[in-house]
DNA sequence: GGGGGAATTATACAAGTGTATAATTATACG
DNA sequence: CGTATAATTATACACTTGTATAATTCCCCC
């Protein structure tokens, strides 16, 4: 080892970390990040071959860093409901703490990146597959409807989550007054904001008790 | 008018509406959209002058077409919710028949794009516009919690739609097994699924009532 | 029927991208 | 002390993008 790295490619990683959730992955500009960790354009093809595995192993780093912000709670002597209930405000709360990050990541999946899309796939059990199994005890329990996972997924992600983005593009593009937007804040991004959310997401799917007719099966 | 026009811009117009649901305004290139258009690409200068004033008025043409085709419905007799109710089946079977092309403007919306941006907020009125006062009437009879307008507004949205994304998402990244795929499209994408979140929802929205403490205000 | 001029084409330009490679640096080791 | 060699730089290439302009086409109208 004639030369010792001087980690340039930690330093590359860690100025794509910096710029992502301003610029999302296909805008991040390899100049850009190499310019930003002050470093060389070649650099990339000697320690990453092309973008794409830069991009694999940046995004890989990514969730890692954040997911290990995710606090996994468990009580064990309270009701499956109760269980959820609790799981699903750290969640939010966390995607809340995250989320120009995740938007970025959510739109560069939505507009097709391979890359985001394999990302949250290979990572998407630590988030939502530590949802699934309480959702379906509270199900066996009969305190939440038998309906499809994905309809309950679904509804439950986007009824706590989409006030963030609507809260976050109203904000950043200037489409609410300034004197209201500390009351947006509070009214969307709060902590009793989300908790307010998900006990009325929580109290709506009750609401579809005894079991619907929607399932996953097809009609018979 | 030497030379009569074989309205080219009509065409290139056209070419574009019909690749943007699949590639979204940013992938979308304009020499692209001159081949599929059988057009030269210099037209794009003559007629519009530059890329962002010809995809202003492609959104702008786009919105009035998909608009056309929501119908607003109106039951003066019926109370103040269920007005909301029927408006919003009309609303997420509206979103559901266009999800692919408003979900490509999302993403572009988040991604940042400002012509999408721009769109979304000179057509809003025409969308969300017409069901804020519907909500606020379920407000004042009593009949809806007295939450902020963006919890309230991102809550609906968000429970209706985002299984649309789920549901688009998985099928199009192959995430799920082939013989559950139209299992998937009747528990998510049908009327009867639709209506069904939209009850969850505004059940929901009821369990918050009496009015909670998460208002548009900040806290005194 | 041949100018005139708008509509359309062909073509070039500058800027940006990811990729690749030769040249240079700098250090551990003989 | 000098050399082998990994790490880094400088630079060029091929490609795509939006933009611009000169050249050409084609039809109305005098």
């Amino acid at each position: 080892m004639p030369r010792p790295s001087s980690h340039v490619d930690e330093k590359l990683l860690a100025a794509a970390r910096e710029l992502l959730p301003t610029t999302g992955c296909h805008k991040l500009s390899l100049r850009q990040v190499a310019s930003h960790a002050g470093v060389n354009l070649g650099m990339f093809h000697y320690h990453f071959g092309n973008k794409e595995a830069f991009l694999e192993t940046l995004i890989s780093r990514t969730y890692d860093e954040i997911l290990a912000r995710l606090e996994h709670t468990s009580q064990p002597d309270a009701s499956p409901l109760e269980n959820l209930r609790t799981a699903l405000n750290a969640l939010g709360r966390w995607a809340r703490d995250h989320r120009e990050l995740l938007m970025r990541l959510a739109a560069d999946a939505m507009a097709g990146e391979q890359v985001v899309v394999n990302g949250f796939v290979k990572n998407q059990p630590r988030i939502i597959g530590t949802m699934v199994p309480r959702m379906m005890a509270a199900q066996a329990a009969g305190q939440l409807p038998a309906i499809a996972v994905p309809q309950l997924i679904g509804f439950i992600a986007g009824s706590i989550t989409m006030p963030f983005v609507v809260g976050t593009v109203m904000s950043k593009f200037d489409l609410v007054p300034a004197p209201l937007l500390e009351g947006l804040e509070n009214a969307v991004f709060s902590d009793e904001a989300i908790s307010q959310r998900i006990d009325m997401a929580l109290a709506g799917l009750q609401s579809a008790l005894p079991p619907a007719a929607i399932t996953n099966q097809k009609p018979t």
